[in-house]
Order: structure tokens, then C-alpha cells, then sequence
DNA sequence: AATCTCAAATAAATCGGTTTAGGGCAAATC
DNA sequence: GATTTGCCCTAAACCGATTTATTTGAGATT
């Protein structure tokens, strides 16, 4: 079990150890720990640590030494033990990500883009998904502070909490102490979507609100309706319709094209809150022997996956999700170890872009929707 | 800052401590911890972490005292450090799950089910996503290691370690020591799926294979080919196409069905690996003017959200993926604390179910699909 | 010869808990 | 009065690292 010793061989042999107890949970094969390839080597865990940390401590320390002690923890495979090295140092390498649900779409592709950057970073993060649940939204990042976390990012969730961590959220709107938002440019998508409407000759649409717990939807309605507002198009309260119930699926946007098919009002166009609504509109338009966009133009948000392969892929404004995501984890990662005052912008805005695909085109002025009534 | 002291006189003073070190890293507000808790009791931080923990040793404590105690633990907000016990306590109630891709709705299906328990049981989760690099599927786990988690789920990726932690595979077909796989009943599915389609007319059915990575490619291959053998339906092999590509995008099903037209022999059915294949499958079909499910039927797998939401609503196999991931985390935390011996069975199956919906019908016998061809 | 300097390490404190073995003391028993 | 008993609690080791302050001995300087 020898190796060269060198230096080793000056060192004192350390003073009688006390006899070990037993430990009080047994193990067959002891890992290699820090003191373990210490006393391999003959050297004391200060020196293996400063020399396997690069420590400017160890400057003074002989190139051979360092030699030694580099090739014998790999050779024994020594791994560090990350909780112990996290006590020490305050650094868990962890971050702590917030979600409403994480089976969909929107959800998913963010937390990819969060994933690529962390991992290169050799970040680990956790997720917690509350589902609206306002106890679990107070709850989760206090345990992800008991955890240590060195950051916090949350997706489309109410924030406002104040951590001693730094924290970005994806789509949030509050402005917290210390928290970086980062956010759709949404004055911009509404004037693309709506201009790109315009253009087709569209001039009553239909609007799909998001539910009330989504934390873009006031920012998008407020949008929406400016945007309206300067390039002419009337909003009718009867034309807008509001997202109901949380689950993830089309469902909810039938519903409400639905109602907006109900409302006997003349449309000829939808622009709906996300995609997932949008294709809920698209069955229901169907299911009242509408086409699509011969009879009626939709609109989608967000760009997700399924929006590029439905039938009729749909047009959509594209948010750049992964790249949110991305930019979330270098914020936060910017701000680890940085006192507060230096955990940068309140607010980063990234650009939409129109995806026109087929679901959207030329008005249909007959309004086919009032004569698709019962 | 007095509170009633109680027991808490009769204590007697702690020594005088040496002069305290200037910490090497300064904080504004100093955690409370347990020995802060201890010393603002009077009590040593023995007794309060006994007391917290409801531990067997402290049922000589009185009643008075314990109540002393968690009072002055609720009262000061005391969050026991999750690191430094996990360091003692060699319980980390973290588990690693790796993935191939975070951003699909296969994974984050099984994902939304290990969480459920996970999160139920006071288990947070690590995700990793090694997008078939085997460097990463090597590593991820002994990355998970050092950070002492519990346990380890590997969804639909190849496995081939032994750990000491207990671990769960979802379709990981590998048996592996200490390895709990939960599998689809392969055989059931593909005579589901087969037997629909038979009873619709169908005996020139085309076979979507799957990529070469997935780990369910092989096993689900297998049964479709003994399935068809058993009800009489011929396989050509002019009419097995094998998905390429890694990406999660319709595109490359579509390109599998394109090869599947163009191959010129003739078929009325195909039964694709996943959904997203299918879904780029009916595109290709409808690309070449050929109507769903009048001139080809499609069957799909997974039953994903896009499933019944796309256009024609999709026939699929359905996985219970939610349930399959709840199982897994079942598995493994059952496995935690308990010796290899006792970590479980070495597969457990669970069942598919058949859906129905409008991209099936009767076998069209004029096969369109030569029609088709440019 | 005494002192200083410097290279090359190490001892020991620390992070914040958990757990074991045992100590102090009052009441009960001998 | 001495010993035992049992209640109530504490000292101290420990988990596995990091980091600071200190030691050691050899060579250089006075």
C-alpha cells in the first residue's frame, strides 16, 4: 500500500490516537475522505487541502509535494465530500428553482435553458413545484435556504420574499429587494402580434386573458390593450374571455373560445395567451365547423414545442424561454458570494419575435363565426 | 432578551470560553443555530437537539423542559443547518434523478410523478440531463454520490452502475445489483395496439423503431415483432423504419413516415414508437395528401399531453408515466437506511392501456399511400 | 554564537449539527 | 453514614472538509 514517500519520510509520526470507538453506523468500505489520503501520504489534511484547493496558501509548498499528493488522490480516487466542504464554506454549488408544474411545456423549456448554463457551471439545482399554492410559494425558499442554497430562480411565481441569497425570476412583475426580473419586452410582442392582425385586415379580435395566478398575464393585458389602443383596434368586453382552472392543458382554452363563439359577437381573429390555450381555441373553432384561418386567424404565445407541429402549426410570438432560462442562471451565479448591492439589474428585457406559421391570414370579413351558431 | 429561564437556573454557568476568533467571513445576522438556541436557553445544545428530534434518549426529559424548548424553538424561528446534519447523520433526503433532456414531455411527466412522493416525503431532487453523452451517464451518478444523496432515478437511460445507494431505472432495461426496474408491459402494449388495429382491417402495418439510444427501443421492438407474429400480421422489413436523431421534435417522425411513403410498398397503418414521432408522422402523411385515419391509420405510444390535444386527436398506447415516476421514488426511498439485500424487487411492471381517439379507423384497402406517390 | 529569515509544513479551530457515554444530585435504601 | 437508584442533563467525539495561526528546522546574517 506503499508509495514513494519523500518528503513524508522526515515528517513525525503523529501522537497516539485514543482508542476509536465504535462507530455508531458501520461501513464496509471507508471512503477515501481527506484524512484518509493524508495519512496515506504521511502528510496532514492542511497541506492535501491547500495543495488540492490551489490555495495561494500553498504557494510555499514544493512542486514535488504537490506532485505527490495530486497523483495519490487520483490514484486512490479521492472524491471530496461536497455537504462537508458546503459547511465549511458557506458554497453549496446548489441552486433552488421554483415552478407552478413542472410537466408542460413552458415550465420544461425554461428549466433547460437554467440546466445548461448551471451544469457547465458545475451547479446542481432542486425543484419544487407549489401549483399555485400560496403556502407552498412561502414555503419552499425558506427550505431552500435551510438547504443552503447559493441562489434562488423562480418561473412565472408571485415573489416577495427578500432572501440573503440572490434571486431572478422568470415572468415575475414584483420588484423585491435584491431580486433581478427577467422579462418579455411585452409592449413589443403585443405590437407584433396585433400589427401582424392588422395587416391580414383583421380589425375584430378576440382576446384570451391568462388565469389570474399567471404572473405575466396583467403585464400582457396591459400590453395587449395599448398596443390595441395605438394601432386602432377596438377591444370589446364582449371579445375578451378569461382563462379558467390550472391545469396545463388545451382544455381551458376551449373553454374560452367557447364562450367568445357564444358571445354572438363578430371575430375574425383570436390572440390567445399561450400557445396551449391557442390550440384549446383551434379544437374548439373546429368543433364549430370553423376553419382555420380561412374563417378565423389564432394567435398563440410562447412558442412552445407542440406549436410548430399542430395542425394548423400555429403562429405564435416566440419568447425565447431557454434563453430566459439561461439568463436567469448567470444572473443569479453573478451575484454568488457578491454582497447584495452588487446583484445587479432589477430588470433584464429580452425580445419576442413573431412566428408566423399557418393558423394565421387573410380577415374574413363574412364573419363565419355568427353564422357557425346554433 | 430574557425569556422565563425554569430548569434553566439551576445550571450551572458554562466555562469562561477562550477569546473568540474574528470569523473568517463576516455576517450581519448570525443564524440562529442550535448552540445559539442552547446558549438562550441555558440548556446545551444536547438536550435541545434531543428534545427537537424527538429522540428516544430524551424520554427522561420532563414534559416542562421539552416544552421550554420547542417553545423557544418556534419563538426564535430555530431551522435546523440541512448540511451539517446531513454530514452527521449520512442522510442527505436528496435524491438524483438523470434524465436525457429536461425539455420533453415524456421526462417531464415522470418527473411531475417522482416529485409528487418526493416532495410529500421531505425529499428534494437533483436533476442532471446527459442528452446521450456516455461521459455524463458515467458521471452524473458519482456527482450525485459525492453530494450524498439518498438515492438515484435514471429515466429511460442505459445503466450499468452499481451504487450504494438504492437506485430505480424508468425503462432501463439493464439489470444491474441493487437495481429496481420499472418497465411497461411491453407484450401488453404491442398487442393492444396490434389487436386495434387488426380488428380494424389492418395487415400492412408499418413500424416506427425507435432511436438507438432509447433504452426502450430494443424491448418494445422485440414484443411488436412476437405481437404481430402471434395475430398473423406481417412485418416487412420495407416497412420498418428507425427514428434518427436525437433531437425531441416531430421532425424526425416525420421524416421516418416520408421514408415510409416513398418506400412504395403498400401499408394502411403504422404504429410509430412515441407520440412525437407519430404527431410528425401524421404530418408527413397529410404533406403527401393522404387523410387521417380515412386513407392511413396512426397509432402512437406514451400518450403524452400533445396527444389528445393534436389534430386528429391521437390513438396511442399510454404509459402511466406520472405513476410509473411516483413508483420509482416509492422504490427508493423505501430502499434508503435498509441493507443492498433488502432494496426490493428487481423489476416491476406496470400496465399499458389502449386510448382510442380519431387517428385510427377501418383499413383503407386501396392503400392511398401508393396513390400518393409523386 | 546568537539572531533573523524563510520554506514547508502542521495543529487546531471551525462550520452546525447528532449521538454516546457518563456525571451530578436528590431521594430512597441499606 | 454509605450506597444505590434513577432522573435530568451535559461533555465530548464525530461527520469531513477549510482556513488561520503557529511550529520547526535549516541556512543566512550579524
Amino acid at each position: 500500500m506503499l508509495i514513494q514517500l519523500g518528503y513524508a519520510k522526515l515528517r513525525s509520526v503523529s501522537s497516539k490516537k485514543p482508542t476509536p470507538r465504535v462507530p455508531w453506523t458501520t461501513r464496509a468500505h471507508p471512503r477515501v475522505s481527506l484524512k484518509f489520503l493524508a495519512d496515506h501520504l504521511g502528510f496532514s489534511p492542511a497541506t492535501v487541502s491547500l495543495v488540492l484547493n490551489r490555495s495561494s496558501h500553498a504557494d510555499s509548498i514544493p512542486q514535488e509535494t504537490k506532485e505527490l499528493v495530486l497523483a495519490a488522490a487520483r490514484k486512490l480516487n479521492y472524491r471530496p465530500n461536497f455537504l462537508a466542504r458546503s459547511l465549511r464554506t458557506r458554497r453549496s454549488f446548489t441552486v433552488g428553482v421554483v415552478v407552478p408544474e413542472i410537466s408542460e411545456g413552458y415550465t420544461a423549456t425554461v428549466l433547460g435553458g437554467i440546466e445548461d448554463y448551471l451544469l457547465e457551471e458545475g451547479y446542481f439545482y432542486f425543484v419544487t413545484s407549489h401549483r399555485h399554492r400560496p403556502d407552498l410559494i412561502d414555503e419552499y425558499p425558506k427550505m431552500f435556504l435551510d438547504r443552503n442554497v447559493d441562489g434562488v430562480i423562480a418561473i412565472d411565481t408571485p415573489w416577495h420574499h427578500e432572501l440573503p441569497v440572490p434571486v431572478a425570476t422568470i415572468s415575475g412583475h414584483n420588484h423585491a429587494a435584491g431580486v433581478t426580473n427577467i422579462v418579455l419586452d411585452h409592449d413589443r410582442a403585443s405590437e407584433l402580434a396585433l400589427q401582424h392582425l392588422l395587416h391580414l385586415g383583421h380589425r375584430k379580435v378576440a382576446f384570451i386573458k391568462g388565469q389570474e395566478f399567471s404572473s405575466d398575464t396583467e403585464v400582457r393585458w396591459k400590453a395587449n390593450m395599448e398596443a390595441a389602443v395605438r394601432l386602432g383596434i377596438e377591444v370589446r368586453s364582449k371579445l375578451t374571455v378569461q382563462l379558467e382552472g390550472d391545469s396545463p392543458s388545451p382544455q381551458i382554452g376551449y373553454k374560452a373560445a367557447k364562450k367568445l363563439i357564444h358571445s354572438k359577437e363578430p371575430f375574425t381573429a383570436i390572440f390567445a395567451f399561450n400557445d396551449i390555450s391557442a390550440l384549446g381555441a383551434v379544437r374548439a373553432l373546429r368543433h364549430s365547423n370553423l376553419h382555420i384561418p380561412e374563417d378565423v386567424s389564432v394567435v398563440g404565445f410562447d412558442d412552445i414545442q407542440g406549436a410548430a407541429h399542430s395542425s394548423p402549426e400555429l403562429t405564435t410570438v416566440k419568447q425565447p424561454l431557454r434563453k430566459m432560462g439561461r439568463i436567469a442562471a448567470e444572473v443569479v451565479l453573478r451575484g454568488v458570494g457578491a454582497r447584495p448591492a452588487k446583484w445587479g439589474a432589477k430588470e433584464i428585457v429580452v425580445e419576442p419575435e413573431l412566428i408566423v406559421r399557418q393558423s394565421t391570414g387573410k380577415a374574413n370579413h363574412h364573419c363565419p363565426v355568427v353564422r357557425a351558431l346554433p
